[in-house]
DNA sequence: TCAAAAGTGTTCGCTATACACCCATGG
DNA sequence: CCATGGGTGTATAGCGAACACTTTTGA
């Protein structure tokens, strides 16, 4: 069985850059190549998008295929098309910036090759996904400068440190911990929770020193109910 | 002469949205599809890839042999998937934001059937093209929101109420004629033209009325090397 | 009990906004 | 000479950056 077109068609494959927070460092999901080429190195999670599906859906299916999660976000970010990019025949990419909340992380926790790295010890990438990464990096930056997608990477309670922790591994700056609270609390779209000890949240605290924090919760209807409705600028 | 594949491949085109402005109204370059189907109505220009060369290069190709345009600025904003966007076969398009000068737009100006319409009188659009002019103006709005791509819609020497009138029509809201004045100013980044009668620069001024504005320039290289060593933030 | 981490408050300066006023030009 | 459009100036409010102090907790 085989396909044959009047003129040449590039391959179209997508690929999923999925990030993940684990309260201090952001994470990537890679996974590692069995075959030639670039046998032994690093990829993002994707393949050849099918016939019956959009460029999203295939970017879905192929991350439930082959590491089992299902993310909490979704976006495409830019398509690259350099003709060499893959060796064996011309292959044009639609990648996805995805994002995970922790819980789920945990969840779709099957045996695959893939692997979470931290951003600052990322093994040998194939193809040109070192630079998809760069990319990828810097449409998330953009991203969460002006949109809540932020806590689509927290779990459904977290304390306002972590979020600052958060925001500082993605833009890579440093926030006064004082004003980054009271802004964030200014904007008026978290509510505190008081009796979060009887959820069921998984508490991957690291040993904690100092005052415990309070915990919060992203009152999403909230949100997006200002942005309709008013002038109302989320910005970090 | 035909190409075969083992697995099916969606053909890949390009489409290039390119706006223009005339000092007063944002524009939009639609060409009238003679053929079936959607023949009578309107698209933007574009077409297959070929397979030497990478998006951006056929978006261009595309637009050159269509129009005869060299745009000013392009940049790909996204990719389109839907299964069924044409009625033929299985298409995805990577879509391009081109802007041009003035002046580019009067070089250009062979005897195709591609037309400039205004952005309040576009005529019915052919595909999804609907779906992609829209998204083309999100793109273009988030995007002349912090860069100087505005720029690359005027002419070298230009007026601060010209400026205001395309943020305007770009943003679609009004701001404050001095407010206005002074922030961009402030900005420093723009060099006031004394002798400006005395250039070839087109006059296609419509009857003016009252005080004659002043002539600016943009300077590039100073706001390039504002964007780097400092934390100077382009923004409206 | 002490150091580390988190919560709360205050000051200062910048800038966005909302205006008023003056200048140039063409009908 | 006056209506229209453009340039310049000023007062105010609100937010962001910088920083001091208090509270809670585990070692």
């Amino acid at each position: 069985m085989s396909y044959t077109y009047k003129y040449p068609h590039p391959a179209v494959t997508t690929d999923c850059v999925i990030f993940s927070f684990d309260g201090n460092d952001l994470k990537v999901l890679l996974i590692e190549r069995g075959n030639e080429p670039y046998k032994g190195y690093w990829a993002f999670p994707g393949g050849f998008l099918n016939m019956d599906e959009n460029a999203e859906q295939g970017a879905l299916r192929e991350l439930q295929e082959e590491t089992g999660l299902i993310p909490n976000y979704i976006e495409q970010f830019h398509t690259f098309t350099k003709v060499d990019r893959d060796p064996r025949e011309r292959v044009v990419s639609i990648a996805y910036l995805a994002l995970i909340k922790p819980t789920d992380v945990k969840g779709g926790d099957d045996a695959s090759d893939a692997k979470w790295f931290s951003l600052k010890e990322l093994p040998p990438l194939a193809f040109d996904h070192e630079y998809i990464f760069r990319v990828a990096q810097q449409a998330l930056r953009e991203r969460i400068y002006f949109e809540s997608i932020g806590f689509d990477l927290l779990g459904d309670y977290f304390t306002i440190p972590e979020v600052q922790r958060l925001y500082e591994a993605i833009l890579n700056i440093q926030f006064d911990r004082r004003n980054f609270q009271k802004k964030l609390l200014l904007m008026d779209i978290l509510e505190e929770v008081e009796d979060w000890e009887s959820t069921e949240e998984n508490e991957n605290q690291t040993v904690t020193r100092g005052r415990k924090a309070k915990k919060y919760r992203f009152n999403r209807k909230k949100y997006e109910k200002m942005k309709e409705s008013g002038h109302f600028k989320f910005e970090f």
